[in-house]
DNA sequence: CGTCGTACTTGGTGTTGCTATCTACCGGTA
DNA sequence: TACCGGTAGATAGCAACACCAAGTACGACG
């Protein structure tokens, strides 16, 4: 991966995953199949894994194992509460980051 | 600084530092202070020199000591081609990723 | 039986921002 | 003189996170 888009993923990557969840749930191999397909063609499948196991630790999605008929059971993913929550305050920081970057972005020649 | 900004600045704070050298020449202590007055109120002072170490040896700054009345020379860094390259590189990335993620923020409920 | 696609796991690495502390220079003040 | 605050920069150690690489597990199909 881009080592650009690797390193600007840190932070935001979470919030996409959580925002994903939000509209509805879902298991981290349908995740990372559809983040593929929306451009991030290099993301690889261990990092939202890794993802999806430290936000459930957090406390900001529940857990259903829901039998799979091509594999092993999908272990699918909600956002509860505590994940809106975060996934509000993850907004308001990205806003905030975006507004100023945009500036930066409008000011340069 | 909170956990979340924090993490969203990886990768993106190079980019942000760059986009300042390119409108003027800085020195570190300025840029911190700027950055701070906009908002990234809790930023400290070593993460930016540390980054400008970083910028200067990847070949994207060039550096200009320059005496100061107040203190200790200021080391005065300028944006080069390179640097403008990668500043480019910066804005692609990072207009594809607002584009997703605004496009995910919209979408929400 | 071997292979492919689906689905999840994990140990190790590199990058990056933060914490904390240090040095250095100057002016004002007790 | 001695000390303090503001200016200016450096750095060692830490934590978080995405990536890399390899592995396990399950079913279908040839």
């Amino acid at each position: 991966m881009a080592n650009q888009m690797t390193e600007m993923l840190k932070g935001t990557l979470e919030g996409i995953v959580l925002s994903i969840l939000a509209e509805r749930p879902a298991y981290g191999y349908e995740i990372t199949a559809r983040l593929r397909e929306q451009g991030f063609a290099d993301l690889v499948e261990g990092t939202v894994y890794a993802l999806l196991v430290r936000i459930e630790q957090r406390g900001f999605v529940d857990v259903q194992k829901v039998p799979s008929e091509k594999g092993p059971p999908r272990k699918v993913y909600s956002v509860n509460a505590q994940g809106r929550d975060q996934l509000e305050e993850f907004w308001r920081t990205w806003s905030f980051l975006a507004e100023r970057i945009e500036q930066l972005h409008r000011e340069r020649n």
